[in-house]
DNA sequence: CGGATAACACGTCTGGCACG
DNA sequence: CGTGCCAGACGTGTTATCCG
């Protein structure tokens, strides 16, 4: 079993697709049915159920795809670990919740790019759990999230923090009247949305009409066209409360502030352009406990 | 449409051998 | 003993085609 071979498993379980996977990869299909083929001839197990429309993992795919997330991330580590050098560059892949992509980074970003030109720097966005899960099958070398994080596998660093409030269309008066409105959330698994359900739960809301958006955006334009209401970051909706187009509402403690925290894997190397970024974040990514120590630093034993 | 298979090309690895 | 060359084996990739 090669590393190749485990990097080319893993795209298939990723995408449900030999063809697809291939595409990723940069090969044909035929190569890759052959890799996946000759990686279960040599484990004596299925790791796809094949049917018409591409394959799923099986039981043994799901326990393989485990370590082999372990592996990858292993070896990529090890690897960032030789080759980096003080000056940051290289690779350097950060994920963020849609608000704090829209609202806190892109000044961030802007200012890193422009200190560290040489560090290939991606973002990609998407729920707080989803988040999580790519930090930790090493996906991302870190990521902000909207929640307190207490995952023993990783650790958080406070980034931001955000006020929330009820955010309406300019007309309505008042929260009483907010609430009696549709409720425009992100799918399960976003912490506003988190926030929004306990704050919603303690004041019997239960029944509230709820409308699912993918986009930040898709909300916000919600909001302000008198479609229903939403809880956000009143940073998110700074612009349209000063154009007069909504009305925000505050709510009370303790779900007024949320704490957006930038999480990474306790024990990955921090390479160097990890740890520049780290120390961009406001105050410097420094708290009492989350002072990086030599070995996370990869400067130790 | 997506996966499997056969046939083939090409590059790399490996073992054997000769030579300095 | 180290080095260089060569032939065969092997691995990795492709195209073409078939099957469900």
């Amino acid at each position: 079993m090669e590393s190749a071979d485990l990097r080319v498993f893993r795209a298939v379980a990723r995408e449900g697709s030999i063809t697809k996977a291939a595409l990723r990869l940069g090969y044909v299909q035929s190569n890759v049915t052959a890799r996946i083929r000759q990686l279960e001839a040599e484990l004596d197990t299925e790791l796809f159920v094949r049917h018409n429309r591409g394959v799923t993992l099986s039981a043994s795919g799901r326990t393989l795809l485990a370590y082999a997330d372990k592996i990858v991330g292993l070896l990529d580590e090890a690897t960032q670990a030789l080759t980096s050098s003080d000056e940051p560059a290289g690779p350097l892949a950060i994920g963020s919740t849609q608000t704090a992509a829209a609202v806190r980074l892109p000044k961030l970003l802007a200012s890193y790019y422009e200190s560290y030109p040489n560090v290939r720097l991606s973002l990609s966005t998407g729920h707080t759990q989803t988040l999580l899960e790519q930090v930790l099958h090493y996906e991302l070398d870190g990521s902000f999230i909207g929640c307190e994080c207490d995952h023993p596998e990783l650790r958080a660093i406070p980034a931001f923090e955000e006020e929330l409030a009820i955010v309406s269309a300019a007309s309505v008066a008042d929260w009483a009247e907010a609430v009696t409105k549709p409720i425009l959330v992100f799918a399960k698994g976003c912490s506003y949305r988190d926030v929004l359900d306990r704050w919603l739960s303690v004041n019997g809301l239960t029944q509230s009409v709820m409308m699912e958006f993918g986009m930040l955006e898709a909300i916000v334009g919600g909001v302000t066209a008198g479609l229903g209401i939403s809880m956000l970051p009143k940073s998110v909706v700074r612009k349209q409360v000063a154009e007069g187009l909504v009305r925000i509402h505050d709510v009370p403690e303790p779900f007024r502030y949320m704490k957006t925290e930038f999480v990474m894997r306790k024990d990955s190397f921090v390479s160097s352009a990890l740890q520049a970024f780290i120390a961009m974040l406001p105050g410097g990514g420094v708290q009492p406990e989350s002072r990086l120590s030599d070995v996370e630093k990869g400067t130790g034993t």
